[in-house]
DNA sequence: CGCGTATAGATATGACGTATAACAGTTACG
DNA sequence: CGTAACTGTTATACGTCATATCTATACGCG
């Protein structure tokens, strides 16, 4: 019965092209839509190292600190104890790293990756940098640090935004 | 290979400090954790109106093309329609959308908001801007333009390959 | 007109990532 | 000692997302 509606056009008439204006306005947004397409790329870019973005993650960590525990791993990717396991698994089912027990806890494990573990990683952290200077290449220096100390500093209100 | 172990350490003795030096030569790696963080916070932004981050960016997309079909606004938000159902039809049993017959094509739904989805839309983009001015805060405009313009650079590699 | 193909939306289902609970072995500490 | 805390593990459940399939309708073509 209300006769205010603000209908331009008849209804039902399906608009030629979609606008996203409001969503414009946000800079997640904006950050959503760039990091799905670096994923997406990045997934193709470590397929040919059967790695995976998470995988990859983990083998570079554990290249970094040798005899590092899995909970430090977990707490360094931000995933929860029970997934890693299976990612741990996997990595040394394909001799890409080893579980030693620790010295200094017989609960613990100590992680280190094998010469083959530290091969892959040289040639997936290779393909990886090709992958970013693709994304980089139109960027000036200037801009990559600008961009990059954005993204630090988001991060870094992880723990006071989340009351 | 066997003696350049850079180990300056007994093996099994695990870090102190974790380091993750390698990837944060990435920016995919910075992007990755502050849309984490942006993510997070804005799930908790969205709660209070018991809207999700997809069922409020749908309500958004039909609130600025009304009358548009099913089909346009998964491609706008970019998941398959089978997925989009659910959440249009969440949005309809809130009443904040309806899903009227197209008027040139029987098969097709032609979306719009109701008065109570506008006002939703309304409270909620609200919330989302001030949750964005938290992030913001910290960047000059330049800064923030700065990435938007990067941001949209690197969306823009995306569709070139599928267009 | 009749027939085949294409499209819009819906349903069911499986793969995947991720969070929680509970357990065994070990360590830390009163 | 004995209780609590911690490491890694298993089982499990939930949410997200993609695929296959179905119906109704639209379009193209002889």
């Amino acid at each position: 019965m209300a006769g205010s509606d603000k209908i331009a056009k008849l209804p039902g008439t399906p608009p030629g092209r979609i606008s996203d204006e409001t969503l414009r306005q946000f800079i997640g947004y904006y950050m959503k839509r760039a990091y799905n397409v670096i994923q997406s790329d990045l997934v193709n870019a470590l397929k040919p190292y059967e790695l995976r973005l998470v995988t990859y993650s983990a083998l570079v960590i554990i290249h970094d600190n040798p005899g590092l525990r899995q909970s430090q791993l977990a707490d360094v990717l931000a995933i929860e104890r029970p997934n890693l396991v299976v990612i741990v698994d996997e990595l040394e089912q394909r001799d890409l790293i080893v579980r030693d027990r620790s010295a200094v806890d017989r609960r613990a494990y100590a992680l280190r990756v094998t010469k083959a573990g530290a091969a892959l990683y040289d040639a997936a952290t290779k393909a990886v940098q090709d992958h970013e200077d693709k994304f980089c290449a139109g960027m000036s220096p200037e801009q990559r640090a600008t961009v990059l100390d954005a993204m630090n500093s988001i991060w870094n209100m992880k723990t006071e935004a989340s009351s």
